[in-house]
DNA sequence: AACGATATGGCACACGGTGCCATATAGCCA
DNA sequence: TGGCTATATGGCACCGTGTGCCATATCGTT
């Protein structure tokens, strides 16, 4: 997860990645220990002894820095959904899709497991501006996933509004869940796994029970 | 819509509420006519003739000022879905309700109906950070909103997933059919519940047809 | 070894947002 | 009516984020 662009051929890059994730990690070290908003950029850049005006250079903003770790996570979801068989319903690929990443995300980081991404999936949602952030950034992710979505099954994204709609209950599934798995303090990603099933076991009786009461018309 | 708590008794109330709806409309004719981070703070106080101090008395940025118009909807909303009958259910009672305040503002505003509604909406979904802090607002509409839902059918919200579930899933309905009808660029009210029961209609297929492939259980 | 491209540093500045205190105004009571 | 108190307002000074601009250092190439 912390490598995403592979073997960086330059040697020019090379460093250009080392004082990035450098950025990352005190960045991210400083919100755990002290908070987002008591944390300044320039105690950022003190820890990594590099200008203010370079942060900048690497990041659009405070915000950027912190959702880093989640932009990356979202790529490797967007590979995993590309690379699902094009058999596989939508739905299913979205969710087997989710199931490899988080897999392999507790495969290579076997220590606190899911520890460090708790708290900071904490954090976020405490901190208003990093919680509006991290929102529109689902939304942008959720636009590229519907466009995925719309190749796999070949239809015209914006002629069809079924791919915006089956990536959108996909997320809604999920946000439920892991605000459940979130609430409950686990650490365990078999629990989440299971909170997730459970959660889509729940919707699938919602929308053929009572609670909907035949507005969403059924075979 | 414009004077959401009814008749202020007080007379300093009254003033009040003067400038906080003049700072509203200076704000919001600014964003509309030079765009959201092109107008300053400074300017708007200038058109209200307020000083920069007061305006933070009144709103706790300059997002505030310019979501106040969703602010005072999602209230509206809030009522409505309240008052409808208990028997309904939830996803009917949550559509009846939404429906019924949709009306009543293409009734209220007859002039541009939709227009200042609608190019506010596009406004702030061009404006990354206000687009942020429009989505942040929705979840919090959305806690409330299953709050009311739990309350409803007399489940405990936290023991019970299914408010939030419905919530979640009408919000990512009337997502989808808002940001089409915002790009088809309609301003007709007629328009966009047509839209809205389209997607419904959209919904409904999805989740019985392949692209669910027997994720979500049937009876 | 010298040159060109690129990354970095160091300003100055605009703007959003807050704490603090002085002043003005509304409401109330004698 | 006159004065007292609560509250709303104004006017600073200040901090942090973010950006434009130019000088400087470093890397890569010939």
């Amino acid at each position: 997860m912390r490598d995403t662009a592979g073997t960086a051929t330059g040697l020019r890059e090379r460093k250009k990645e080392r004082t990035r994730e450098a950025l990352v990690a005190a960045a991210l070290e400083l919100f755990l220990r002290k908070g987002y908003d008591a944390t300044t950029i320039d105690e950022i850049v003190a820890a990594v002894e590099v200008s203010r005006r370079t942060f900048f250079r690497y990041f659009a903003g405070k915000e950027e820095v912190a959702l880093a770790r989640a932009i990356e996570f979202e790529a490797l979801f967007l590979d995993a959904l590309t690379a699902r068989p094009a058999a596989e319903a939508p739905l299913t690929a979205l969710r087997r899709a989710g199931a490899e990443v988080f897999a392999r995300v507790a495969d290579e980081e076997p220590d606190g497991a899911g520890q460090e991404f708790l708290r900071m999936r904490r954090m976020i949602e405490d901190t208003p501006v990093l919680l509006a952030a991290s929102l529109r950034n689902a939304m942008e992710l959720e636009r590229r996933m519907a466009a995925e979505v719309a190749r796999r099954e070949g239809v015209e994204p914006g002629d069809d509004r079924r791919p915006a709609l089956s990536v959108t209950l996909y997320h809604a599934v999920m946000r439920v869940a892991m605000e459940e798995w979130t609430e409950a303090g686990a650490l365990d990603i078999a629990d989440l796994a299971r909170t997730i099933d459970d959660a889509w076991q729940d919707m699938g009786a919602l929308l053929t029970g009572r609670w909907t009461a035949g507005e969403i018309p059924r075979p």
